[in-house]
DNA sequence: TCAACGATTTTCT
DNA sequence: GAAAATCGTTGAG
């Protein structure tokens, strides 16, 4: 596919790719996946629009031995899409409310995925402030809020487990991740995980750093 | 059947 | 910084 300019970092003459990731891309240690999906493309198309954004946050949650991990529990209606083939999306509903989206990894059985925590817009903004608006009654949304939390993403995405729950984000139509442009060593920082009881600890979420005019840290 | 809680976000004090 | 909004999943009774 045709590489685009990177509409995000108008300095930067950075090309994205739009080719899809290919399965094997998930079917790896879940760290390394997580680590490797900084900078990729996340893709949704809805009702004839597409929407696009940088990944820019993950977190891993490695199975049933991770006690943060839904997985911890077994194999249950709920968590059985977690031991579905690599590349398939987890979407599941929290707090009542949102909806978080994970790309599952390693071999079908291995209950691991990872959780897309946030997207730096990069097409279909209009779109995303729509769908964001709607749920706020106060002020507007700043453009890199759209979208930099869990759930804010999946309401910008127009992402819901009726509808993605289990998607093929390798050949599906709907919900894709795109190549676009590996995120380099020195803008990525590693932290423990947000907002879990169990296992706080754990070094398993990955960030974009800030980005500045120079592309710097 | 029931109560507690959660991989969150927003608003109010 | 605290609390509300809001409901499916889980585990105990």
């Amino acid at each position: 596919m045709v590489p685009i300019e990177n509409a995000a970092s108008p300095s930067g003459a950075r090309r994205l790719s739009l080719r899809v990731l290919p399965r094997t891309f998930y079917d790896r240690d879940t760290e390394v996946v997580a680590r490797d999906l900084l900078g990729r493309i996340l893709e949704c198309t809805r009702g004839g629009v597409t929407v696009r954004g940088i990944i820019s946050e993950t977190e891993a949650y490695l199975g049933e031995h991770d006690p943060a991990c839904h997985a911890a529990v077994g194999r249950t209606r709920r968590t059985a899409g977690l031991y579905g083939p690599p590349g398939t999306a987890y979407v599941y509903f929290i707090y009542g409310m949102y909806w978080c989206v994970n790309a599952v990894t390693r071999a079908e059985g291995l209950p691991s995925a990872v959780l897309i925590r946030g997207v730096r817009p990069l097409d279909g903004l209009e779109d995303m402030r729509k769908r964001r608006h709607g749920r706020r009654r106060g002020a507007e949304v700043a453009d890199h809020a759209l979208a930099d939390g869990p759930g804010k993403l999946c309401v910008a995405f127009g992402i819901d487990g009726p509808t993605h729950h289990g998607a093929d984000l390798v050949r599906g139509a709907t919900l894709r991740i795109l190549r676009g442009a590996p995120a380099a060593d020195a803008d990525v920082r590693v932290t423990a995980r947000i907002g879990i009881s169990k296992a706080k600890e754990w070094p398993l979420r990955w960030v974009l750093k800030r980005q500045t005019a120079d592309g710097g840290r």
